[in-house]
DNA sequence: TTAATATTCAATAAATCTATTGAATAATGA
DNA sequence: TCATTATTCAATAGATTTATTGAATATTAA
């Protein structure tokens, strides 16, 4: 292989996978893979996508070993493919949250919007989980709950919460989180809680940043 | 703005990032512009891309804050914006040699062609380092050394090394470096010492992600 | 002022990407 | 076996990206 042909090819082999990466719809199917296995309805069910499109984005991505798909009887599962992505995933949308100005004042916005400015980090979810004196609460699906949590969390769907009020005590804070940075189920939790009078907070991230924190302190 | 609004924004806000890096040539031009700032003229020169094609690229480029330009005199010098992006850069790139089986391969290929498959990692070079008891050769062009360069060291283009081999002892090995990992200047490096009885390694990555560690151990 | 040089701009054709449509395939359950 | 359901496939029109071409702009040096 001449001294150009290296270089070139891998420039266009790394050309390729940010590729199947740039475009808004894979992306969002990209922040539901991360939260566990989804079925291509299930997909659709969670986003605006036709099955026929969203079928064709997951080509995509599964063409370029993003995700892998296992079939049982009428459904096909799709996943991410490796953590290694889930890592590079999360160095891409934190770049992108604070770097790029854009980005970085639509989530101010949306924080400050829906009251969630003040966020909780990572690293003071597990120092007040271990002070024992707050109700982390997944406010994801249910079904994303079931495939894995954060640990010690409840789970209570957004949808589910002013039905469930009276399970929450106000002498505890709340925290709750979701699927990720761009996820506003948890700014959704925090207001209906807030108007409920609770003392509540958002994670600044979610599910899929603490799970890849997990398999790097492992 | 509505639920949908904030997440379609920020999705489609990152996709025109990574839109932004999918295509070869910019990642050739973002590899060369890693070692400092350039001029559209240097950048020309040292890749097959056409005058107008290079700016065109690089407007891309500027436009979506990856690069920016100072002008001075008839020459406009082009640079990586920040070094946030380039820690991000250096995450693709490396995620893409790991787990794109395609570029480990290829990798893995050029390396062994050249007889450098047994690089030295940062971690082992600054061990090296200490013990002085290597000599470290910037093979790349004269005026990215000057620019910065590995602290330590000597700036040895790869097309005057024949010619300025009394300059160096065969009592020592020798490590040469260039541009990152898919930069093949030190690979030519190995091989012609190698040939000339020399004992020598390339550094696995190159200038770049050494800056990138001197940045982060400040 | 004029000529030369570095860069950008504008127009364009070819290639690629995307969403939509409707049909095809495969697995299930009646 | 037949109807139903989940997913994929194939064709297509419209949008976007890309390299090329040649002209326009801006700066310097003669």
């Amino acid at each position: 292989m001449g001294k150009d042909n290296f270089k070139n090819s891998m420039f266009e082999g790394l050309s390729r996978l940010l590729k199947a990466l740039a475009n808004p719809l894979r992306l969002e199917i990209l922040e539901i893979l991360s939260q566990g296995e989804n079925t291509v309805e299930s997909i659709v069910n969670l986003t605006n996508m036709t099955v026929a499109n969203a079928s064709q984005h997951l080509q995509v991505l599964k063409s370029n070993n993003i995700v892998k798909s296992r079939k049982n009887g009428r459904y096909v599962y799709y996943s991410i493919a490796n953590n290694q992505f889930l890592s590079l995933y999360q160095h891409i949308t934190t770049y992108g949250t604070n770097e790029i100005a854009d980005l970085e004042r639509n989530l101010l916005r949306q924080r400050q919007d829906s009251n969630s400015a003040d966020a909780v980090s990572l690293t003071e979810l597990d120092y007040m989980l271990n002070q024992d004196n707050i109700v982390l609460l997944d406010v994801r699906p249910e079904a994303e709950y079931k495939q894995d949590h954060i640990t010690g969390a409840v789970s209570m769907p957004v949808e589910d919460i002013v039905a469930r009020l009276k399970e929450l005590s106000k002498s505890k804070e709340i925290v709750a989180y979701c699927r990720g940075p761009f996820c506003v189920l948890a700014d959704q939790a925090v207001r209906i809680l807030q108007e409920a009078g609770y003392s509540v907070r958002r994670l600044d991230k979610g599910y899929p940043e603490w799970k890849l924190e997990q398999l790097k302190s492992q």
